[in-house]
DNA sequence: ACTTGATACCTAAGAGTTTTATGTATGTTT
DNA sequence: AAACATACATAAAACTCTTAGGTATCAAGT
């Protein structure tokens, strides 16, 4: 007899994952190199613990943006008669992942000062 | 003679702050017990020195939606002729206040993970 | 043989939030 | 008088993501 256990893992509300999408795709490809779109979303849920779960609605329309701004780079592959697209950052998006991981660290300690800091002792005039 | 300099201040692409408004007011709100919207706006640009400058578009519409779902709550001030509009949270609006924060710690967390990990190691089979 | 679930790609309508562009009006500074 | 800051507000457009669908291969269970 089985007893089925179900983990009640917090999503987060998607509004907060607006506009780190691009981020996050930049950071996955400049350490892995390469890898198809279907991966990227199972890697970050499994680094995530399922935290962040990206759609495929989202996903697939940003990599070919992505592509077509000159940041990707593809190369399509055959698993037996599944095609598999593989994607890698161009030097412009090296360059780019660079900027954008930088903005994020900073904006995170932005927000973190902004939601953590004592305002009794602030006034507006 | 004067020398005019320009201190070139990181202005976030906007697409990161997207999403945070809410929590941002809320948790300003649980501080100052009560603001009114132009305050909230100078506030949050003398906080972030000028990194997060809100929108009126975005701030006013914003705070009647929280008001209509019982979040906050308005009182009238006359300054002069000049009309301010106070708000205050409400009950719902603390305990939201709270989950709101705390999700953004949260979220914070698993986006400093994710975007820091070496990846070397990892595969998706 | 059939169904289910995972793998793997894709698009399009709709929803939701923010920007941009206005508008009104008072008070203050140059 | 003009410019700027204070203070509210709305509406069209832009942008991103969700939801919902579609196609197809492969593995595993019934």
């Amino acid at each position: 007899m089985f007893v089925e256990v179900k983990i009640k893992t917090m999503l987060y509300s998607s509004e907060l994952i607006k506009g780190t999408l691009r981020t996050i795709i930049l950071k996955l490809l400049c350490d892995q190199q390469k890898m198809y779109g279907y991966e990227i979303t199972q890697t970050v849920k499994d680094l995530t613990q399922g935290r962040i779960q990206l759609t495929e609605g989202a996903l697939y329309p940003t990599l070919h943006a992505m592509e077509s701004e000159g940041l990707l780079t593809t190369e399509v592959e055959y698993i037996g008669k599944r095609v598999r697209k593989y994607y890698s950052v161009s030097k412009q998006g090296k360059a780019k992942a660079g900027e954008k991981i930088n903005e994020f660290a900073e904006f995170m300690e932005t927000m973190r000062v902004l939601l953590n800091l004592d305002l009794g002792t602030l006034k507006v005039q």
